[in-house]
DNA sequence: GTCTATAAGCAGATAGAC
DNA sequence: GTCTATCTGCTTATAGAC
């Protein structure tokens, strides 16, 4: 069959927009609308739930595009830095330099977090583990991977929120690019 | 005058774990209204313009609360470690040990971002400046300071997203207590 | 699969009694 | 200063034509 003008995965990646920037509540379908060229009535034959079909498709539709697009493209024979430069380069590409927030934040809260928790919560978890499970063969020790990876991981949703709040995508820029090094700083032996 | 049974500043503080919890736009008169015991012609007393007086109110008491209860009480005589020591024990406690978001996040989102931004982008900023001082006068170079300064700030609100989107507080609280060691450590040499 | 038209309910907001 | 009652418009959602 011939491929739509517009296909379904297209309007989720534009509800998708519109979700990371207004919040699930804050998404009406007047907006949900505008952003797809889709009238209401239209969008209820994709998502027969409503906003709450939609949203959970964004949900998916994040995490397959992060992982196809973020961790996926890492070559496994480079230098551990350079991988972890790629998921940098490749983090900054998946949240639009900072432009637009991230799903895991928008769908924890209010309403949505009722809804979602459980997908929001496994998408950090996964994420949290596989960043640590990149650590642990560059041979941090286990303890030490995990407590990395979710120091990254929480730089990365700071700076969306104080990127975004601030009004400036350098915060978000800079703070992704200083990522790599802080992953592979050595263990601080100061520390008792 | 007797003080009121509800003051105003509590009847701002019960709205803003309302509009901290459920966002700008999550936060409906009814649940307002819900959280202080007052009926909406109420709030309207209080409030004339509303919902954007109220997000207003808290913004302001937000900022205050922050100066009185987190940078004030650090005694500048004491070691720069211990003056982190004891901002990070008072955020865990302004942000309710990661149980309720910043208001700086929910109010940068939505419509109340077009209403708001001014106001949350001076917050932001005055938070990084204010804790640049503080490493400057600690023997940092301005320009590290500033650095070290945001990467703090985007720690805090990094380690509020990922607590309440991975549904842990331990991960705010872990967070939160690392970051003294990490503003003051040695600046790295091997970077160009 | 996309549309027009419309229903039912909730949102924010106000008038005015006490 | 707090309330009851009410209004207008928007929000979600559906029915049904093309």
């Amino acid at each position: 069959m011939p491929a739509a003008l517009t296909s379904k995965e297209d309007v989720i990646k534009q509800l998708s927009t519109v979700f990371r920037t207004h919040g699930y509540e804050g998404s009406t379908l007047t907006l949900l609308s505008e952003a797809t060229g889709l009238v209401k009535a239209s969008l209820y034959h994709y998502f027969p739930k409503g906003k709450q079909d939609m949203a959970l498709a964004v949900i998916n539709q994040r995490s397959e595009t992060f992982r196809r697009e973020v961790m996926d493209p890492i070559n496994p024979n480079l230098a551990l830095r350079d991988q972890f430069k790629c998921m940098c380069d490749n983090l900054i590409h998946f949240y639009d330099q900072g432009r637009v927030s991230c799903s895991l934040e928008v769908f924890s809260m209010g309403q949505a977090k009722l809804l979602f928790r459980d997908y929001i919560a496994k998408g950090i978890e996964n994420w949290i583990l596989r960043l640590a499970n990149m650590l642990k063969q560059g041979g941090f020790d286990e303890q030490l991977a995990r407590q990395r990876a979710i120091d990254a991981i929480v730089r990365v949703e700071g700076a969306l929120v104080v990127a975004r709040a601030a009004g400036n995508q350098q915060y978000f820029i800079d703070t992704l690019n200083a990522i790599p090094d802080q992953l592979l700083a050595p263990p601080d032996q100061a520390s008792k």
